[in-house]
DNA sequence: CTCCTGTATCGATGACTGTCAACATAGACG
DNA sequence: CGTCTATGTTGACAGTCATCGATACAGGAG
């Protein structure tokens, strides 16, 4: 089941509430209001790091679709503080789920924000009709 | 700098540095390089923005797919200054291309650079292939 | 219970960033 | 030439962020 319009978030969790711009407004289609940028900036800032970015690849890509701690923070310079730090700006962005599960606790990706982002920043049809349509 | 050195950036040249990476890869599909998400990671601090994600969504959707800076600022309640730096900030990502035309400066948004952020964020069939085959 | 390991939080600090006012530059026009 | 308008650049300041060490919390083992 695939709802579209619901800001289906967990809401209950962490999500700090992400309005509807996430849903499917592709960003090149018209211009974005305050609020709304303001909420998209969090999730491109919770992205706009080295170590996060590689952090989410890492979940994302791992074996059944979630890692626990342990098994990333070998694979980074950074104290275990640091990342500790950064999978909880991840898990605020609404970008990945976590869960203790015994000694361990979990990450995965959500998909649906991925999805979002990735519909926001698809490219309108401009083709030569932009270039062409130029003002005085 | 009468008619610029070539600010329009073009894929892995004359860019800040945007090399393979930026080209196809899902975000989610593979472990993504210290080295790549860090050119990653600056073009997604370049949206990390609500008034850099606002111009670049202007921009886009103005008509023509062109808008000139004296378009903009009446939009924002910063200063022209802050403006320009922020259309600077998004030039050096490779997001938004610019040519000054008479008096005015017309700033437009690159497709493919959108494009490229689109499919890497595109998320992967977690619910099927992810799950069964990554254990290999 | 006590110890040990895995993870999160706290406080501090150096680096970065968004913003402005002031100034500089580029082109149009008289 | 000089002047006006439109943008870009510079320098400075405040706020935010990434990072660390120390510490606290959670759960399993003894």
């Amino acid at each position: 089941m695939s709802k579209k319009e619901l800001p289906v978030l967990q809401p209950a969790q962490s999500a700090p509430g992400l309005p509807g711009v996430l849903c499917c407004t592709p960003l090149a289609r018209e211009p974005l209001g305050e609020a709304d940028a303001t909420d998209l900036a969090k999730v491109f800032k919770a992205l706009a790091d080295p170590v996060r970015l590689r952090l989410f690849s890492l979940i994302a890509s791992f074996e059944g679709g979630q890692a626990c701690v342990c098994d990333l923070t070998g694979e980074f310079d950074v104290s275990q503080p640091t990342i500790s730090h950064h999978l909880k700006v991840l898990r605020d962005a609404g970008l990945v789920g976590s869960e203790r599960r015994g000694t361990w606790v979990y990450y995965w990706v959500l998909p649906e924000m991925l999805g979002r982002l990735s519909g926001l920043l698809a490219p309108v049809e401009v083709g030569a009709e932009a270039r062409a349509g130029a003002l005085a």
